[in-house]
Formats: structure tokens, sequence, C-alpha cells
DNA sequence: CTGAAAGCGCTTACAG
DNA sequence: CTGAAAGCGCTTACAG
């Protein structure tokens, strides 16, 4: 079958590799090979090559290409929730290096639950991604063998990795959760209250800085947690702040483990009549949007979470194309944002 | 070549359907037609082959299917934002429904911007996914092209649609920015400004739908619209309410085109002590995290996004089965919540 | 540096 | 209701 140009077409209708490498010319490997710039052809052949496939519009088949090469033009990402704003953040900044490089994401929702990540690992790996990005360290067995047999490149975000044969990009949630802790001390808070929520590994990370820091003070018998295993919100932060007040009356600060809980206990705060900062200091963690608005506004800590999905993004890119990778674990650090609220 | 269990096995290492086909005794298009729940094969070889694939721990591979079929496994769903709850929640329900369903989703991210819809557009249909949901109602004529010209069965969702052939899922944007209008015109409110920031359609039909009930409250003097193309965000809102009082210091209420905006204004009032709703009643829309936390509560139109999101993938999945939709076009309301605010 | 052959793992017509 | 043949559009070794 021939179209009004005389070109060949399929049944589909697609423009393909081999209808390219007639009009330029050479066949349909050497299309191929010259446009995913593979070395090895001379470069009047790539420019002949790219003018024709210019010319028919020519796109390549991700399908196709996935199923000759075993290996998908997908990056998969496995983030907890997409209600958390962090995660959204990180996920927007992946696809903003990823998208232009030629790939797309995939993403898996594991609601920090060990068999939903795996039921996710499961139906993304089927995929077959070029490559992996994780939240946390915080894997089942299943999950890492899942990840290991796939033979996928994978990077971890969000905390500091160390072990040999590993990619990770991310902070110390520890020492985040402690020097913010340091700060409270520094502006002479003494009973000071560690709140949170969600209770996932990162929280936890922060909330044993908090303690180290308390400890390191000389606060040890004043350490105290206020924590629940829901979802992290406004309301709740609120309720978090009326609990931390009962079982210790004499609170000066608490740190939140997540600015919507500091958000919502501000807020509570205002309802209650509480003097913030004078009464009760508060603090937060991520810096989320509002916090700069907050009355008064909130002290927190700024998380690079952009820039940790734009880094892992890089590196993965690295990984994929199978180019050294200098610094497989990365530590961008974290930010205390020191505001009204302390 | 054969592994110890004496099956055939790939040089990747893949179970295929063949492997299924052996197993159970039956040939590789048996297992594809029981396997893809095909009508025409006789229970007793389903069961087989189904035993048989579960046995091996068979997964289809979505590339071969793809190129086979000349469909994938992916639904693309492009947004504006991914900063904006709005979409986020909106995509969390349709992963929601669409990943047990066996598609995954590719995204696609717009930034209100008719070229880079465009190259979104052709980004995802290059992976040639079965089904697409888009945002909103405005598309440049080349992106209708790209649409109609891949035959991918498409959803549009946010707003209401009535075009025939086409798929909606949404509400009535401007009946809702009538109805909060009128909600402060039924609590005494006369001169009622209009805030708004992005504009873009959706946001200027609520804009018309506050005019209309102004308009209809014999109050057409009083339409007063204060507006940015900036980003919508808390900060933005604090300085809109700055702006709508000194262009017109007599306001007594302000409608503001989202709830971030609004939540910023209230704390912008708290820290000016402009008494809130005595002086100035204040008005959002989508009810976003936070709003029911806001000192005072803030009132707003609760929109159903989540329930868009489902409705929108249920209708692309009878789209993409060739099952037949008996209301392509669906308007899932909107409601009014009044707060302290007002 | 370039190409002919084979194959990735499925599904789509076409038979029977 | 079941199957043998062909093909989807690429890339991977293997030659030269």
């Amino acid at each position: 079958m021939a179209d009004a140009e005389g070109r060949r077409r399929r049944a589909t209708g697609r423009v393909t590799l081999a209808d390219v490498a007639e009009a330029a010319g050479v066949s349909p490997i050497t299309v191929s090979r010259a446009l995913r710039g593979e070395r090895a052809v001379a470069a009047e052949l790539v420019e002949r090559v790219r003018a024709a496939a210019a010319a028919l519009g020519y796109v390549p088949d991700p399908a196709a290409r996935a199923l000759a090469s075993s290996r998908s033009s997908h990056v998969a990402v496995l983030i907890p929730k997409l209600s958390n704003t962090l995660f959204v953040d990180l996920l927007d900044a992946v696809q903003h290096t990823l998208v232009p490089a030629g790939y797309q994401t995939l993403i898996g929702v594991t609601h920090y639950d060990a068999a939903e990540e795996e039921a996710s690992l499961r139906n993304v790996l089927a995929h077959r991604p070029a490559g992996l990005i994780v939240t946390g360290s915080e894997r089942s067995p299943a999950a890492l063998a899942l990840i290991q047999g796939s033979g996928v490149p994978c990077v971890r975000v969000m905390d500091v990795g160390r072990e040999p044969g590993g990619y990770s990009v991310g902070f110390s949630q520890a020492d985040a959760g402690r020097a913010i802790t340091q700060h409270l001390l520094d502006t002479g808070r003494r009973r000071i209250v560690y709140a949170a929520a969600q209770l996932d590994p990162r929280t936890l990370e922060r909330g044993a800085g908090y303690k180290a820091a308390m400890q390191e003070a000389g606060l040890a018998s004043a350490v105290h947690h206020v924590t629940t295993p829901e979802p992290s919100s406004m309301a709740l932060g609120a309720s978090l702040l009326v609990r931390a007040l009962n079982e210790a009356p004499k609170t000066d600060a608490i740190f939140f483990c997540n600015d919507d809980l500091a958000q919502g206990a501000l807020l509570a705060a205002l309802r209650l009549g509480l003097a913030v900062p004078r009464r009760l200091a508060v603090a937060g963690f991520n810096d989320l949007p509002g916090s700069d608005q907050m009355v008064p506004a909130l002290t927190t800590v700024a998380t690079p979470r952009r820039a940790i999905g734009e880094e892992a993004a890089q590196m993965l890119l690295a990984l994929m194309r199978g180019q050294p990778v200098p610094a497989p674990h990365l530590d961008l650090g974290f930010q205390v944002v020191r505001r009204a609220s302390s």
C-alpha cells in the first residue's frame, strides 16, 4: 500500500522507522542508531536521518522500543501519599527533569503500607521501567527482592543512605529534628513537647533528633511525645495541642513533625486565646505553603524536596544511561527558618 | 533452553504467554483470550489457564500487549498544575479507580498554557493511551485535532459539557459562583467584590456567575473585580484583600475564586485587625484543607473533585471496553458550605 | 561505520 | 469454541 506521496504505510497509519529509513535511503537499524544518538554513525547520515524523521513527523513507538529492548521509557515513582504536598512537590520536580529527557513517570501510591508498596511495586515493575524512585529506606524483604530481582536502577529519596551499591538523595531527618529542637532550646525553651502524627519512619527519626537534643541539654526528664498514628492534618494539630497542654501543662514549646499540624495548632491557639510565642512557642517541619502567612508566622524547617526530586532524577538519568555516578549518596541538608512563632 | 522444571525460558527470564500455554496444554491465543476474559472460551479451559498462570506467576507484558493491539494500558490525564490540591485530588481519585482495573496513569502538566498542553498531548499520545482525561473545555484547535486524530476516547472534567459525541464530568462553575454570591446577598451584603488570580477559564466563569447574581439583585453598579493573572497563593490573597479595600473602601464582602486566596485574606484580616465577618464577610471556593480550621472558619463552595475523578474514570472504563455510556455528560453539582466567615 | 536476520511477547484477523 | 500464521515497530547481537 502506498499513500499519495508514494510512501509505504502500515495498517495503523503510523509513520515507522522503516518509513524514515526509506526516505533517508538507509537501513532501519541506522535510523534507530542515529536517532538515539548512538556512537558509530556517520555525521552525514545522522543529518539525513534527522531531516527525514522531522519531515515525516516520526514519533518512536515506546511500546515497540520497550518490547525490543526490554526496558521502557517509564520511570516509576513510589510515594506514600498524594495528599501530602511534600510528595507532590517531589513528584513535580522529578517529572520536570525526566519528561524533557524522554521519560514518563508512573506513580505508585503506597499509603505508608508495606503490603501496598509491594503490590504497587509489582504493578509498576510489570511495565519494565527504566528506573525507579522509592521513598525512604523502610521496605519489606519481599519489596527489596522485587527491586533487586528486576535489575532496575533505583534511587531512594528523603533520607540519607550509606549502603554500598545503593543510591540516595535526601537529608538527615534526625539532624533536622535535632536542629529545630536546638533552636527552641537556644531561645530559652525547656519543656518542649514533640507532637507527631502518621508515625512513619521519618517522623520517628525527627523525634529521635528531638530526644537527642533534649538529652544533650540535660533535659531528658522533660522529653515528652504526643503522638497518634492517624494521618496528619490541621484539625489533628489542634487536638494534639490540647492533648500536649493537658498531659504536660507547663509545656513552653511544641515541635510538630509537620507544618499542617503546626498550622492547625496555631489556629487553635488563636481560638483558645493562647499567646504564641509568649506562653507557647510553636515549630513545624517542611515549610509548607501558608506557614509564612500564619498568625504568627510559623518557625519551621525548610526541606529541599524539589531539589531532592531533581537530583534523584539526574542520578537516575545517569544510571539509566550507564554513566558513572560520582556521589551515590547525596545529603542536601535542610534549613531552620525562624519566624514569629518561636 | 529449559529450566529445572523443564519449562522453556526466554533469554529475558520472563514467564510468557507461551509458557502458560504449554503448562495448561492449550494454544497461546487461548491463554490470551481466557486471561482477558474474552467470551468464547470454554469455562473449563479458562479455569486451567488461570491455574497455570497463577502457578507460574505470569504477568502480562504491557509493552507487547500495546504493540500488538496498538493500545496501551495507560490512561493519560492532563491537568494544569500539581501544586493545586484540586487537581491532585482529582488525579488521586482517577488512579484509585483505574489502577485496580489494570490501567496506569500518565500525567501531563499543562501549566494553564495551550502550547504546553499541545506538547503534553503529543508526549502522552505517543504512548498510545487507551484513554484520555483532560481538564476544562478550552483547547487549541491543534490540541483538539490531536485528540480527534488519535481516536482515543476522551473525557473532559471540571466543567459541564453538552456537545454531542463528547463526554464530560463536572459541575457548573458559573452556577457555583452565582450561588455563593447569592448566599452573601442573602446575608445582607451588598458591596461584594470578586477577587481572582490565575484567571483560567473556570475562574472567569465563577466571576460571570458572581456578576449575574449581582445584576439580578439590582447591584450592577456595585460589581467590582480585583484580579491578577499570577498563580493563586495565600500571600496573594492577602494582597488582593488590601487592593479590594483600597479600590472600594465600602466593600462589605469578598468572594475569592479559590480557598487559598481566601485563607490568606482571613489571616491578613487577623493581622490588620479587620473584623470578619462583622466588617467584612469572606467566602472562598473549593473547600480546601484547612478552610474549616481558619479563624473564623471559611465559608466556601465544596466541589466534588474526587467524585469527578471517579466518575470520569468509570466513564472512560466503559468507553475503553466499548460499553455504552448512558449519560455522557454528568453534572455532579456543588455545595455552598456556610461557616463563620460570612 | 553499516546492515540482514531474528526476536521481544503479545493480539488481530482468518480459518475451521 | 479453538488454533496456525502473521505482524505490531522497534533493538539486540552477529557479521563484515
